[in-house]
DNA sequence: CTAGGTGATTTCAGCTTGTGCAATCACCGT
DNA sequence: ACGGTGATTGCACAAGCTGAAATCACCTAG
């Protein structure tokens, strides 16, 4: 008998989510959340920075995954479409079959402004590590930014979308739909 | 002789910019804000919702500002060129003047996560506004999120130039420079 | 086989953030 | 003079977060 129950920060994380559904993210307290996974308060943040952290553990495989995809892409494509086309590739192989998670997921993000704002800064983040492998493969730094920036727009509003109730559409295709969007809403001078 | 010296959220303003700036702004105590104020702790939470918030307190003043300004535009610009041109007014009269002071505060607030976390924040809720001004001229939700957007992503380009030290352009031809990169990035299929 | 190291967890004590509530006190209008 | 107003304050307290030391199943070298 192992001395401990696997997967604490996984059971921290499926805690949290239950209770902040059930209650709200303020209104549930860390002890909360611990005791319900069978562990302290104190365990919680030996695995999570703070309150917040514990609903974006994925993160960063998620960014590892499309800054790979990025340099592994066609070296001739311009640079916007080779953002797209990893979002597209890491779309269809890490979330497509999460759909209900992500729902969920966001709809608790969505509810809150503190955990709002985190995810703002993870998705900053996210733009800078895109810009930086952008960068790497030719691109001028303030291009890379901007395509970056230009591309997590259209993944942001495809997002949106995909986690809408009733929406059936891939997150692929709603992808492109937002990459159509993009180009004739700033192409038109 | 008044019972308080007046301008209390100004002055925890300056001393908060002075102590964030001096020792960073996790190690800085709301009580010592309050003290190099004048004031005390309780006080500064009625004035401020956290400690954060006394950073922005310029945020809801350009808000409506750019909102007003977008509103009176020409109506038959496209909606980018409108949201721009509002930018523009904007940063000649009530941004040029305040360089120093943006930049120090720009300085300090990229030093620290947190601060990052709520400006970035505060950008998505300026977005959301400029893209409900642009809905009520006509423009359908989607388009007008998207705009709203891209005009924010040259905005912000062009401010992180425009606090660079040794930049001395002005943030209306910065911003009419990153449109142009905007456009070109993005344009190019 | 066993002694000692490893590492996740816990306990505890403490600081800081943030809030609710009641009290203070100059100022203002009547 | 007198009561209302509003900015400020003191007090008490919940909750977030941290550092240091203790615990204890598991692993491994000898």
């Amino acid at each position: 008998m192992p001395r401990w129950k696997p997967d604490a920060a996984e059971r921290l994380e499926t805690a949290a989510l239950e209770l902040f559904g059930e209650q709200g993210f303020e209104r549930t307290t860390i002890a909360e959340i611990a005791d319900r996974a069978g562990l302290t308060q104190r365990t919680f943040f030996n695995h999570f920075a703070d309150k917040r952290e514990v609903l974006f553990r994925m993160g960063p495989d998620l960014e590892r995954a499309l800054v790979a995809e990025i340099s592994a892409g066609d070296a001739d494509l311009p640079a916007l479409d080779t953002a797209v086309r990893a979002m597209g590739v890491v779309a269809d192989e890490m979330l497509e079959i999460r759909r209900d998670a992500a729902k969920r997921r966001y709809s608790v993000i969505a509810a809150n402004p503190e955990l709002l704002e985190r995810e703002l800064g993870k998705n900053a983040a996210l733009t800078e590590a895109i810009a930086d492998a952008l960068n790497s493969r030719g691109c001028d730094p303030e291009s890379a930014f901007i395509t970056a920036a230009a591309a997590m727009l259209a993944q942001q509003t495809a997002l949106r979308a995909w986690t809408r109730p009733g929406e059936t559409r891939t997150l692929r295709e709603l992808l492109q739909h937002s990459v159509r969007a993009l180009r004739t809403t700033v192409g038109a001078s």
